[in-house]
DNA sequence: TATGAATGAGCTTTCATTCAT
DNA sequence: AATGAATGAAAGCTCATTCAT
């Protein structure tokens, strides 16, 4: 009866919509928060039974968005991954010499480096997921790195880029911002557009020529 | 005969003395054990019933050389700090310019940083230890960072490293740093001393002057 | 049909309410069968596998009615003295002579200390616990010696009870009453009732005027 | 050679004795610091190892006394035993009415639960030991009440006890005995001697006619 | 006789996961 | 969709006891 009622007042859809958006809207609620207590207490530490309580709800409830523990964080390394994977695309699309792209490359990747899942593929210890999982992991770690390499190669091809080891070189600036990740807060003293935009500066400054 | 020669020459503590020996060479096999599966498998993974497996004793025989599996990780720090404040005290006690110092410093970092205890101090987490020992090893690390940023603030004032600021080109210089503790491979392509004698040179190609 | 009707004359949140009972039974349960064995095997050698078992159900079970075994044993004590000052504050509030109080006192104490919970108190051992229950259980026990001390003191002034050490006097009454805590089954030849009145008259015997 | 030598000098049996003697204080050391260990934190709560501490000696030498901790359990409970039936022989061939021998036998075991050996009976729980040796404790507790009942039936016989149910006036005799062991404290304001011969006093009271 | 080292057995506790409701 | 309850599996730690020396 009621259900026919609603029907006739709305489009028929718009209930399994909403309900759906409220789903969706759950999840990603069980995630950020998922992600932010990974991060402050380290996965193995984090129990799904805190995850519920911080969010108001039960432990089996979690169950109603995830599989498993471990697709949580699958999940949280997932969206990390297409937060990079978004910025390098635009990058790549665009033109430029190999150190113009590198420093782009760079900034982007401060930038996603500073927010919480991104900084899952640094932070978070891919040794939990299966190794399924895992192996997508490093693979997406491996890409990443060779997209520095490559722009890095690229620079010297087309002179901007003083000729040097690209996998010395890059593991230099990999490092430093991968590091970022280890002590950025939100809250701190830098800005994140600041730690970016001089990070590009800084991490470059022996490779340009000129 | 080569007995009795050396129960004539030997004092009679010996026995006692070998028994101490023999108990210091199993505390260091287990905490060298312990610490490659502790990076290896991650702390937490690492249970002290594998631990014993490999070493070809049991569980509790590890109690006799440690009162817990917290106490392993200390040590593990402790001896990964000591690498660290060695190396830096000796560069501390020589004299040169600020940037000389400051190439040595990371020349040295590195060489800690690629071998198992001193990449524990990255690699582990330190959220495992309780507050004593893990306010004890935030306020080494803290150190390590000032280290760096005082050589570089010295090279400033002695005109051997170009003005700039101290706290964000040591930001770049620690990461890449501490960074080598999650990728180095002693069985890798790159030699620690290569690795090293680069980092020192890529890392303040930026920062000298002339 | 029953359904229906039921559900028509019963407040909604009965399920809810039957849930509540539920548990608080299956906890109450487990206190049950914990006491016992308690005092039947002692708390150390009752391992909670046991409990669990005898109860049907596994031991992590038990975690949720009870943060620990040791809070399993505090609730014990705090259960067998809440059944003391019961029947003590009820004594306390009414009137009577020095010498009738205290008999009344010692009828109750009988009692209690033929329950499970009431001999908790004199048959498990309160350095089990940690410093506060413990110090809270020793408390308790000083009042309830006390508060025979106190009667016999007041049989004295109010001429119901001979002049004597009420302190001594006191040590052979508790003593008799503490130990049939160690001696009484609930299905031997006494009953809990000739024993509390047979206590009453022979621990005063010595002690009335006429 | 040496054997002769000494052997010419003093009788062959004095080492042999002396050693023995030697065994048989170091022996008594332990038990002593046992028992006194069991009384202060339990049975359970004593390690080997702490008793061996105390001593300045190490775990493994006790073995060399005992055979197991449940042997020196038992060895603790023999002598209590034993202090307790030397008392009671004593009084047993003694003549006396009814009414003197339970006072005199209320004295003497009160002296003997003030010592550690014989409050051993009272504090340590015989459920520790074995089948074959808890019966023995057993037995020998129930011969304990045996003697009071006996000699309360006696007076009773020979008219120096009033007519009265044995089994009751013993129960709250040795109950208000027992607990001495509980609340009695070598250094406290009530001299031994004073408890028992007050206890004899007390404890029959009521009993004695006349 | 005494020791250091090792062991086996056992216990409490934790936690991701499942299930009936 | 959500809950309370339960479970299996596992981990760290303890301790009496044994053994080679």
């Amino acid at each position: 009866m009621r259900g026919r009622t609603r029907a006739a007042e709305a489009p028929p859809w718009v209930p399994f919509e909403d309900r759906r958006r409220a789903r969706d809207e759950k999840r990603e609620a069980v995630l950020r928060m998922a992600v932010k207590m990974f991060l402050d207490e380290g996965y193995h530490r984090t129990t799904l039974n805190e995850v519920a309580a911080r969010l108001n709800i039960t432990k089996p409830a979690l169950y109603n968005y995830f599989g498993s523990k471990e697709d949580i964080l699958i999940e949280c390394y997932r969206l990390g991954q297409e937060m990079f994977e978004t910025s390098f695309a635009e990058i790549e699309s665009e033109s430029g010499s190999g150190i113009d792209k590198l420093r782009r490359l760079i900034t982007a990747y401060a930038h996603v480096m500073m927010q919480d899942f991104g900084m899952c593929l640094v932070r978070l210890d891919d040794r939990e997921l299966a190794a399924e999982a895992r192996a997508n992991v490093r693979a997406a770690k491996r890409n990443y790195d060779m997209a520095f390499r490559t722009y890095v190669a690229r620079g010297i091809s087309d002179g901007s880029i003083v000729p040097c080891d690209p996998k010395l070189a890059t593991l230099t600036i990999t490092g430093a911002l991968n590091w970022i990740g280890h002590w950025y807060r939100p809250d701190g003293a830098l800005p994140a557009a600041t730690i970016a935009d001089e990070f590009a500066v800084r991490l470059t400054q022996g490779l340009a020529t000129r």
